[in-house]
DNA sequence: AAGTCGGGGAT
DNA sequence: ATCCCAGACTT
């Protein structure tokens, strides 16, 4: 080893000083605030996740107003994000904080993992950034950054390569300044050592790096092969009263969007041939109109849905809702949390259907 | 160990 | 189109 893991460190801590980011949550402490960022983080860009953090501590500034909050509330402000299983679990595992551990935070790094929703990187994150627990993180830019320093070649996603990458990063993280560290392997991750076009002729580690020395910055780290995904066909039935209700209802399946709320839905997996009326709803309203939209595709990380919304105008007023499905002003959709294929064409569908 | 869960931005 | 992002949970 040319350099040594202190040497390393010391560098990269001399870099961090010098050019890391001004990020609100590099600004306290409190694990709350601390937890907060790191879930809303997860898979998740700063600059996409910043006005998110700002919004909801603004709305719920403490954890006792998180853990009196309604689901629909946490997701209406998580709306966009995606992923939202981690807003889920972070209201219940607010909840179970106040009512099972009189509303303090567990602070330690077993305890935060025993946390619904806090895996090995946020729990060694909030131990490390609000109790000066030296346990390393280890995320996309750690690995990034490691496998090239080392000129690791194995499968990153594998929990070989993980377990060393860990290994090494626990032997370089600093035992005086272990949050500032942390901060700063992820900061030089993020903004010198990234995945295109790494800043390779100005890197402190440029005499230290095995992938520049070999050739190799390119194709480290290696993952190994992008998935493929299933194509759903959705057709959204809007019924449509004429005093402007229509129905939607929770998504309570194991499914994409779970806890958030969208019109009715046929679903096929193959392109159907027609477009299906009203009756395939399952609704039995006199309809007087029908106008259906072009196909609207989105892309999730394991689907394309290609969707259609479907105007049905009901010849008279819709007074009761059927089983799952509530009946609502049109116009108040937007109180619910909705997927973005639902949020993104509201004005669409306002303009096509009124 | 492999699949699933979102959405946006960069290339 | 493809890849990536302060990952975790389920199967």
């Amino acid at each position: 080893m040319k350099n040594s893991f202190k040497a390393l460190s010391e560098k990269l801590l001399d870099w961090y000083d010098k050019n890391a980011r001004d990020l609100p949550w590099r600004k306290t402490r409190d694990p709350y605030r601390i937890w907060l960022s790191e879930i809303m983080l997860q898979q998740t860009t700063v600059e996409q996740g910043l006005p998110y953090y700002e919004r909801f501590l603004k709305r719920f500034p403490r954890l006792n107003d998180l853990s009196d909050a309604s689901p629909d509330d946490v997701l209406k402000l998580w709306e966009g994000l995606g992923y939202y299983s981690r807003a889920r679990n972070l209201h219940t595992t607010a909840q179970q904080i106040v009512e099972n551990l009189s509303g303090k935070f567990p602070d330690n790094y077993n305890g935060l993992l025993a946390l619904k929703g806090v895996g090995p990187y946020t729990a060694a994150a909030i131990s490390s950034f609000c109790f000066d627990e030296p346990r390393a993180v280890i995320d996309g830019n750690v690995i990034r950054f490691l496998s090239r320093l080392y000129g690791i070649e194995g499968n990153a996603q594998s929990s070989e390569v993980k377990k060393t990458i860990h290994s090494l990063a626990q032997k370089l993280i600093s035992e005086s300044v272990p949050a500032v560290f942390n901060q700063a392997i992820m900061e030089f991750g993020a903004l010198k050592c990234t995945p295109k076009i790494p800043q390779c002729s100005s890197c402190i580690f440029k005499t230290d790096c095995i992938a520049l020395k070999t050739n190799k910055v390119d194709v480290l780290p290696f993952k190994p092969r992008k998935i493929k995904k299933r194509d759903r066909y959705f057709f959204y039935g809007v019924f449509l009263d004429p005093e402007g209700r229509t129905l939607i209802r929770k998504r309570t399946n194991k499914d994409i969007w779970l806890g958030l709320y969208d019109f009715p839905l046929v679903e096929y997996d193959v392109p159907p041939g027609i477009i299906p009326g009203p009756e395939v709803f399952g609704f039995d309203y006199g309809i007087t109109s029908s106008f259906f939209s072009d196909t609207i595709k989105h892309v999730l990380s394991h689907q394309r849905i290609f969707a259609r919304f479907i105007r049905f105008k009901t010849s008279h007023e819709l007074v009761s809702a059927p089983g799952e499905y509530i009946l609502i002003p049109l116009k108040q959709i937007n109180e619910y949390p909705l997927p973005r294929l639902i949020a993104l064409h509201l004005n669409d569908l306002s303009i096509t259907l009124f």
